[in-house]
RNA sequence: GCGGCAUUGGCGGAAUUGGUAGACGCGCUAGACUUAGGAUCUAGUUCUGCAAGGAGUGAAGGUUCGAGUCCUUUAUGCCGCACCA
């Protein structure tokens, strides 16, 4: 019988839902095992064939675990609050909901195409209000909560209020908006002025991680720095668990170095320095204590407090021309003109050490948000210190001993100090050290740990997220009430900023509480993202997030795929997220991914044809890709974009080609074989005349032509083809284009595996049977334990090669449950004809309800072994001996073949190496 | 600049513990079947050589009886961070 995919899958599909087969339980008996994909953003594009790469593997694995008897949680579900949703909402006047629900449909049905097993009953929409509701709630939490650094950990905000009530007698004197203004100084969301990243053709802030080089993320606008009031998360508390917790993880070193990176713990110091003529001194960061004595000026960021205080008279206007001049700066201007800025604001401060007076000067190379925003300048060990010191003719003291400074710093963190008091003589490492204690015992400063990690910017100037469950008395901010979320996203009749510059919900008619205006601005994206793992587990309760029964059960997520550009956006703010839920005591477990897995991106393969453009063009004549660099065409073809789906193994499609688009209807083509239409009066078949494009490795996009819509690859070869060829690529982890010249093969083995399941018989297992079925087992097992996709398939192949007719059930079944991961539909049809040998029940029974089969080492045992022998690395044979005989018995027979080994070599053999297995050294 | 990862035939890639490098697939070559084939089947396919043989995992060293695998140096590519003091 023909291997009907279409039949089959659409068979199973139909099956699986009606069972409700893949519906998952809190309460089971059976271990528990959480799987998880991130959850996509509908986009309006629909899934290409990258899309699905993560989420095969984590279906893989996921049916893996259910067949070894798991109980596995494996959900799926939408982020589907965000930017484009709204763009085009604007441009259209489209309601977002309605694009987000169009696009949530359209993904629905192609990843249920794919054949996934996601309790659909589990789904979880970002912009749903029962779903939000949590998301607002979560924001009240940290509202109402503030971070106790001695416990390293979140306490309610009440506890704050009571110490003070308790211990502060000034606290009761205050009025209720200055005890507002003074709790909002430690709330873990709290308001600020800070400065932001605003980019104004989105007409909104950005976080960190959405501004790359200056230019947003999406969309790649010129991103500027504004200070606005907005609302933050304090992030920057949990530094220090979040970069302890990478240790307790299964995350690759790179995600994890990456995350290191971006919280930037330093170890320094802060030290004070005096002002010549004021009493308080200020404060800077540095990591080189040990480099005091060299610090022959200091520099302020331009934005830092400390300028006021500083700047004498006489430099007041040139100051503040330089202030205006960075203030209009733009952050992409700062990182592409590196050249030396700077202004001396007349004042100095007193090196604490050597006395000596040094010059204050301010420049934009020095940045408000890290450290103190000032530093000390030691241009000899800094090269950035010494760029300044060059162009301002700045003395530059050497430190280090054979360190040559006339022409560039010395920034390495080695040697041995010289002109540095009491520090001479030592390595660099031990003057660090000594001058820490130095600074300590004199008071000078103290020993001081730096995050780069700021606080994330929560608030947007966007109608298409969450609204924040927030009110302003006074123009002070208020949570609401608990019991009254969700705060549901109002209706608006524009979806633009309104006409005095507020947000969109300024638009919103009665956007109210108790009489109270609400805040206007919505939550971010990550918002939403952030503990969405989390609702899963119990996505139907009301009462709670997620209740304590549930998440002790699930506890956390065990595998997590995802693609590697979420590693400084989205986890980090979940495990922020989650640290802090686990602090409230809602959640058991502090690190919400237990595994992480980066699937690669798949690019696109783009093809290529070559319209001549030389002399006597008629802009209508294609030249085959094996021609191009032939004298007569070399430098006159223009290579253009070819739709890759009217391109099969590089070969082009000719009619397909001129019907693709009108200005192609009358193309001609010079062929591989150098003929053209001219040539060939009767328009030769393809096997003879075949076009050859060219190709290249390409983002996947529309302008290319080279995206691959799954629906189509089902539509040719089925689900299951797609499954197993798209692991069969390379290995997951790496990048890899999308290249459909091998997929035919792995179409040709599920079609030859089909044809095993042909009259199935109850026949007795051969031995060589046995063995290529558990060695089978046994490579599938460790493949999928250890992600290994790719190198299952072979395997698969090679049984299928060596079983050639056999059609034994006691083969054949075990096959089915070891392939039903990989290609879950053909292995339900499979498993059904092994059931039903022999006239026995039609009693459908699911593959999925089987056990995973277990290897036994038995059958792989061959009777004989064979041991190549290697003499001196020179000479090889192979001694092949009964598998019973002892160690003895082969080194006797090596030792016996020692002539042969002998004439074989000419001279004596200093060892004979048996291999494989142990190493049997026999020295002579 | 700092950090991480990679580099194996014409191509994607195997080699799991240091033990016969190139599994498997694509492509290619030859043959069979066919009115035909973008179908199917069989055989071959790292390079070099008529052959015996020789060479061979980016490059150069090292450890080892034995290295794609471990160590050192280096080159190239990809990714992350970056006036972070």
């Amino acid at each position: 019988m023909d291997y009907n995919f279409q039949e089959i899958e659409q068979h199973w599909q139909t099956e699986w839902e009606k069972a409700g087969a893949y519906k998952v339980s809190n309460t089971s008996s059976k271990k528990p095992f959480y799987v998880l994909d991130m959850f996509p953003y509908p986009s309006g594009a629909g899934l290409h064939v990258g899309h699905p790469l993560g989420y095969i593997a984590s279906d893989i694995y996921s049916r893996y675990k259910r067949l070894q008897g798991f109980n596995v949680l494996h959900p799926m579900g939408f982020d589907s609050y965000g930017l484009p949703a709204e763009q085009y909402a604007i441009q259209t006047g489209q309601h977002p909901e309605k694009t987000t629900f169009t696009n949530i449909a359209r993904y629905v049905e192609q990843l249920r195409k794919i054949g996934f097993c996601y309790d659909w009953d589990r789904e979880v929409r970002t912009c749903m209000p029962d779903y939000y509701k949590w998301t607002q709630w979560a924001f009240i939490q940290m509202f109402n909560s503030y971070f106790d650094t001695s416990l390293q950990k979140a306490q309610p905000i009440s506890r704050l209020i009571a110490k003070w009530e308790a211990e502060d007698p000034t606290w009761t004197t205050l009025t209720e908006k200055q005890q507002q203004e003074r709790l909002m100084n430690y709330r873990i969301a709290y308001l600020a002025d800070t400065k932001v990243n605003w980019c104004p053709q989105l007409g909104t802030v950005l976080a960190n991680d959405e501004v790359s080089e200056g230019l947003s993320v999406r969309g790649g606008f010129p991103v500027e720095q504004r200070v606005m009031r907005q609302w933050c998360l304090r992030v920057s508390a949990y530094a220090p668990r979040l970069l302890e917790g990478l240790n307790h993880i299964d995350w690759t070193e790179s995600l994890k170095e990456t995350q290191r990176n971006w919280i930037g713990r330093s170890e320094g110091a802060e030290m004070r320095f005096n002002i010549k003529g004021q009493e308080e001194p200020f404060t800077i960061f540095t990591t080189r204590a040990d480099t005091v004595f060299g610090v022959t000026f200091m520099v302020l960021a331009p934005e830092s407090e400390y300028v006021k205080r500083v700047v004498t008279e006489d430099k007041k206007a040139e100051v503040e021309e330089y202030l205006t001049w960075c203030k209009h700066r733009t952050e992409r201007e700062r990182i592409a003109d590196r050249k030396v800025t700077g202004v001396f604001t007349g004042s100095y401060a007193i090196n604490p050490l050597t006395h000596a007076e040094i010059p204050i000067y301010i420049s934009d190379y020095v940045l408000a948000g890290y450290g103190t925003g000032a530093i000390m300048a030691v241009p000899a060990h800094d090269s950035r210190d010494y760029a300044f010191a060059k162009h301002f003719n700045l003395p530059i003291i050497p430190l280090i001993e054979g360190a040559d400074v006339s022409e560039q710093s010395f920034d390495a963190k080695e040697g041995i100090m010289i002109n540095s008091g009491f520090l001479n003589g030592m390595e660099v490492k031990d003057a660090i050290r000594a001058m820490k204690e130095h600074i300590t015992n004199t008071g000078i400063g103290r020993v001081k740990v730096n995050y780069r990690l700021r606080d994330a910017i929560f608030s947007r100037q966007r109608y298409w997220g969450e609204p924040f469950p927030i009110y302003y008395k006074d123009g002070m901010p208020y949570a609401v009430d608990e019991k009254d979320l969700p705060i549901t996203l109002p209706e608006v009749d524009n979806f633009r900023p309104t006409e005095d510059g507020r947000p969109p919900l300024g638009n919103a008619k009665d956007w109210t509480y108790k009489g109270y205006p609400l805040e206007l601005c919505t939550m971010p994206g990550f918002a939403g993202s952030s503990a969405y793992f989390l609702r899963y587990m119990d996505n139907h309760n009301t009462q709670a997030l997620v209740s304590k029964q549930a998440n002790e059960y699930w506890r956390q997520v065990n595998l997590y795929i995802g693609g590697t550009e979420h590693a400084t956006g989205h986890l980090i703010y979940s495990r922020f997220w989650n640290k802090f839920l686990f602090d409230l005591g809602v959640i058991c477990e502090d690190e919400p991914f237990q595994k992480l897995i980066n699937q690669g991106m798949i690019q696109g393969r783009s093809n290529f044809v070559y319209r001549y453009i030389g002399e006597g063009a008629t802009g209508n004549l294609y030249i085959s890709y094996n021609l191009i660099d032939n004298p007569e065409y070399k430098d006159k073809v223009q290579p253009i974009h070819v739709n890759v789906n009217i391109v099969k193994n590089d070969i082009l499609d000719i009619d397909a080609f001129r019907n693709w688009m009108p200005e192609y209807k009358n193309a001609q083509f010079v062929y591989s074989d150098g003929t053209t239409d001219q040539d060939n009066p009767y328009l030769g078949t393809p096997a003879e005349k075949q076009y050859i494009c060219g190709w290249a490795v390409e983002k996947m996009s529309k302008s290319m032509f080279n995206v691959v819509n799954p629906d189509d690859v089902i539509a040719q070869y089925g689900a299951d083809t797609l499954r197993l060829y798209e692991m069969f690529l390379g290995p997951l982890e790496m990048s890899k284009p999308w290249d459909t010249n091998g997929i035919d093969g792995v179409h040709r083995f599920i079609k030859k595996l089909w044809n095993l399941y042909e009259d199935i018989n109850n026949d007795e297992p051969t031995a060589n049977e046995l063995h290529s079925l558990h060695k089978l087992i046994k490579k599938v097992t460790w493949d999928i334990e250890n992600f290994s996709f790719n190198t299952s398939i072979p395997a698969f192949m090679i049984a299928v090669n060596e079983l050639g007719k056999c059609h034994k059930r006691a083969i054949l079944a075990p096959i089915a449950i070891l392939i039903a991961p990989y290609a879950p539909h053909i292995a339900e049809a499979m498993w059904e004809k092994c059931q039903m040998v022999d006239g026995a029940s039609s009693k459908r029974t699911f593959v999925i309800d089987a056990e995973w089969p277990v290897c036994e080492e038995k059958y792989l045992e061959e009777s004989t072994i064979k041991y190549p022998i290697q003499f001196c690395g020179k000479v090889r044979f192979t001694l092949e001996m009964s598998k019973d005989a002892s160690k003895e018995e082969v080194e006797k027979i090596v030792l016996a073949d020692e002539q042969t080994i002998k004439q074989l070599a000419g001279n004596t053999p200093k060892r004979v190496i048996v291999v494989p297995g142990k190493i049997v050294n026999i020295v002579v």
